[in-house]
DNA sequence: GTTCGTTTGTGATTGATTTCACAAGCAAAG
DNA sequence: CTTTGCTTGTGAAATCAATCACAAACGAAC
């Protein structure tokens, strides 16, 4: 049912079958079948069948699963079946743009404080909320009840905002930084570094041809 | 040498060796050992003789590695010892960010054209360039001699933005927009999805303590 | 109730990636 | 010149992930 260990790229391949599963809803469909997840999630039927098969038995034999019932446990699974509240470091552009960016509060994540050090951007209003002081993070944060941090600071800045965040009670980070973080065991940490990805397109670029 | 096939996290494990022989070299050093990058860049040192050891023999035995040549062979590798052209699509917020941020130019990436559909936006003027209707790509990208794409439009307007910039001529594209791309053999796709990433922040701090 | 076509769930297999372990090689010291 | 202390480079082993292949199960048709 929920073994010890599932891997990083099941758990993804998790929220992309939930997506498809979406769309088929709207579609109103009422069962799929392991292929028709595969081919729009762009994967095999058969990881399909095994992913879902770690968490339960969820489809019929010969018919497929039930459209509505899996996306409710697979909502389950992945811990969407309630919001989440997230705390925004760094009131920059990047932190601007996944602010105002609506996925987020659609898939149940809400952005509960935002903080920067810069005093010309500490007391701007932001849609509902204020930047504020990372002085105040501790207080600010236990107070909305964040448990999740976001950063998006300047490298330099990036390892204390995480010591911070952890002292403050996060236990997951999504870090934007072009650095490596060190967090302590029991931190959920997961780095999306934008130069990396593009370094790998031009690594794809110089390597495809034999060149 | 430079074998059929390296994996896609071997490379993404370069780039980290860059930045961390980056670090090394600012600080003064000449030689590193491979357990110095391992332990900067989190992995293990046999990991990284064996990642560099895919591309040739750059270390001597009881010394380590010459920072400044391995950097040099790494950064070649990467295929970042020339400048790539970027073509932007979507003029939104995280277009504006990615725009502004000077991480890309620093490694060698230079935005050479922005595209939007939307008619308030288009004719904008962003730093030194103007941003262009989307209907105009073809003509704009091969001026502009654009190599790689980025995709930051909503998801519904992605998979033809995508075959657009191939249509003109791009075989590497970056797509933030979170849906999943069809693209031929021969184009490489990146997917950054920030919802899936939150979501399996989700489910790790679901999860972890046998909840 | 039996047969038929379909699809799941899963042990077995294959494949990929990481780690191990050690011979080979280098520099410095004696 | 030999020994000593490190560190690389790499085949072998182990671990981890993806795929295969097939028995079991289901609904529909008759």
């Amino acid at each position: 049912m929920c073994p010890a260990k599932i891997s990083e790229s099941a758990v993804r391949r998790l929220s992309l079958y939930l997506r498809v599963l979406d769309a088929f809803e709207l579609a109103g469909k009422t069962t799929v079948s392991s292929g028709d997840l595969a081919e729009r999630g762009g994967v095999t039927p058969a990881q399909v069948r095994k992913d879902l098969s770690h968490f339960g038995s969820f489809g019929k034999r010969g018919l497929g699963y039930p459209v509505s019932e899996l996306r409710e446990r697979v909502t389950e699974i992945l811990g969407l079946g309630r919001r989440w509240r997230v705390g925004l470091v760094g009131a920059g552009k990047l932190g601007a743009a996944l602010f105002f960016y609506d996925g987020f509060r659609g898939q149940g994540f809400d952005v509960a404080a935002i903080f920067d050090n810069d005093p010309d951007k500490i007391g701007q209003r932001w849609g509902r909320l204020v930047v504020e002081d990372i002085e105040s993070m501790d207080r600010v944060m236990r107070t909305s009840q964040v448990e999740m941090g976001i950063i998006v600071t300047p490298a330099v800045s990036a390892q204390q905002v995480a010591d911070r965040l952890i002292a403050s009670g996060v236990e997951a980070i999504l870090n934007f930084a072009p650095t490596r973080l060190q967090v302590p065991p029991g931190i959920t940490l997961r780095n999306v570094n934008l130069e990396i990805e593009l370094e790998s397109l031009a690594f794809a670029l110089t390597h495809e041809n034999g060149a």
